[in-house]
DNA sequence: ACTATCATTGTGAGCGCTCACAGAAGCGAG
DNA sequence: CTCGCTTCTGTGAGCGCTCACAATGATAGT
């Protein structure tokens, strides 16, 4: 199997092999027409016994185009943006880019500028960035990538650049609408860190849809994503002495925390407190009890921003869109209508 | 911002505009000795001013090598695998590498076959391939890199190949001790999909550390990782009326279904039944209750397996080394003795 | 028969960079 | 003052590929 030679194979090589031009090699492997297809299948043939592989260092030299797109990813620690790079690469592979990858540690214009100019230097064809955080970077993003297209996945919803976003707006109507409907008056918010888009987005739904519905906003306390620091929020909220029914949490695994301190003081889920999450991870269902969500579909997020992407790659001078995936609410047994009898 | 010309700046316009050769400036980009200080000053300016960004795919062709790794991955969905992805990405950038991402379906030849052609075609100077999953393919890769260094993460322990491991049968034997050394004398087990290394690790493990403590395994049931897997398996367990009172669970994910099925049987957790985890993924502190779990330090697999891939492109003829990263019990609150007035 | 057209193949140049080499200074030692 | 040495800079070639163009032969139209 190891039939080692020093050299790497080349164009050349497979050319000499079957008794071509180098061009025509070319031609095959790039699907041209104009082989006769006698030519293509003797090519076909030398390339298999060689086992030649193409080298796209020089393919994308030479061709001023790489068929790589590129992802500057944040918060791959969290549920959602892991999610999405899984499909991210899936539907890049599917459309012909490879994928190359670099996760940021914060979005601050410094790290950003270091990521995209390591990139660029790839000649990638198209940039993914992942910017769920409030940063100037986002409007600046275009005038740094410097003519390579760049769709921004998770910015403030509105905004005009290229974009693929979920509607977190509605995400927290409907969570703050299915606990008015079941008759709460009183519902409480821990909300994501205010940094990011979606967290300030979702409180400020949360509170228009309260006011609209002619109720006094509860008080609102603000988390970190993490369970812990939804354990922390609730605390902070049962001190002055709980008075709501519900909580809007900013997400499933701070609801996990939520509920461990709402037990510690004696209040029953949901006969005492009724929660909603975000996000719907696999494990919400299985939560004690199982977690009324919001569902943000993160595969969807991805694919369609790889989608828009290559569409844009093809013709970079569109006007800028803003795709929108509605989140769903999944209803489950945290939340009920309020007891009164208590 | 934009003052664009359409051509893209290269190493001569930089020279030009510093009165150098495009030589010299090779030297200032790639940190060379011999440069004057005076010139260096001029160079870096020059860069500056132009936002010149050097062509990563020129540099890659010349100099035969790409300063970029490769990652195949598999199981992205999951926690460990996802966690691992960030801390290549973190180390290899730490390292001076660029990462390319491949995510495959499943470990078939063909698949990764594919995989690594794509990837080698970008003269990568190494691959780092997640192959927790039993497969021929893991001892035929090094043949089909064809020469790129390849260091597999989460391949069997003892494997020959360059690799780096969690000792997955210590990680069971912990996890069954501490049952044992709690008083536990049935103790059953719920493991991963057998197909995956680290499940049929732990499952002979499990069954080993019973036999060699004298005590009889008790029944074993496959699952799939998830928590509704979990669960099933838990039924199975069940349905012929449950003659153990603790259970060692393939993972986080599972046990959280797992402790849904005990529940619905009337079960307490710890009291009629103690659950052992693995994984310590964040939210297992907040299950209710606390899970008591086999902590496996991702982020150290795949910070190792980086370094150790930089390690091996340095020295490639070096004999292959295993390193194996040991896991750690984490006590919570879902064990304790057995409860014998039952 | 003589061009017009098509399918098929080949040739030159160059993408932006690094390598190996060669030259031009500067400086103390024999 | 010539030699060897170190420090600095420049030149040629070529990495493996694609592009634009040209050239060939076959087929058809008039």
């Amino acid at each position: 199997m190891g039939a080692s030679s020093s050299r790497r194979i080349t164009l050349h090589d497979v050319a000499e092999r079957s008794g071509v031009s180098y061009q025509t090699v070319s031609r095959v492997i790039n699907d041209h027409p104009y082989v006769a297809s006698e030519t293509r299948d003797r090519v076909l043939k030398a390339i298999h016994e060689l086992d030649y592989r193409p080298n796209k260092a020089a393919k994308s030299l030479a061709a001023r185009r790489s068929q790589t797109l590129a992802v500057i990813a944040y918060g791959m620690d969290y549920y959602g943006p892991a999610q999405m790079i899984i499909h991210i690469e899936r539907a890049a592979k599917r459309a012909g880019y490879d994928l190359i990858f670099s996760n940021v540690a914060d979005i601050s214009r410094e790290n950003m500028r270091l990521a995209i100019n390591s990139l660029s230097g790839w000649q990638v064809d198209g940039i993914l960035a992942i910017t769920p955080v409030i940063s100037s970077v986002c409007e600046e993003l275009d005038s740094i990538c410097a003519g390579t297209p760049v769709i921004q996945i998770d910015n403030p919803l509105g905004a005009s650049e290229p974009s693929v976003v979920v509607d977190q707006s509605y995400g927290s109507e409907l969570a703050t609408q299915h606990l008015i409907d079941l008759g709460h008056t009183r519902i409480a918010e821990i909300s994501g860190p205010l940094g990011w888009h979606g967290a300030q987005a979702r409180h400020k739904s949360w509170r228009r849809t309260l006011v609209r519905a002619g109720l006094e906003p509860g008080p609102s306390q603000e988390g970190d994503w993490t369970a812990r620091g939804g354990y922390r929020a609730v605390q902070r909220l049962l001190q002055p002495g709980l008075d709501c029914t519900a909580i809007v949490v900013g997400n499933d695994q701070m609801a996990l925390g939520v509920m461990r301190g709402l037990r510690e003081h004696g209040l029953r889920i949901p006969e005492d407190v009724s929660i909603v999450g975000f996000d719907d991870v696999p494990e919400a269902e299985w939560y004690e009890p199982p977690l009324t969500t919001i569902r943000q579909d993160f595969a969807a997020l991805g694919k369609r921003g790889v989608e828009y992407l290559v569409e844009r790659i093809g013709d970079p001078d569109a006007p800028p869109r803003q795709h929108v995936i509605a989140p769903q609410i999944i209803q489950r047994l945290s939340t009920a209508p309020p007891c009164f009898g208590r």
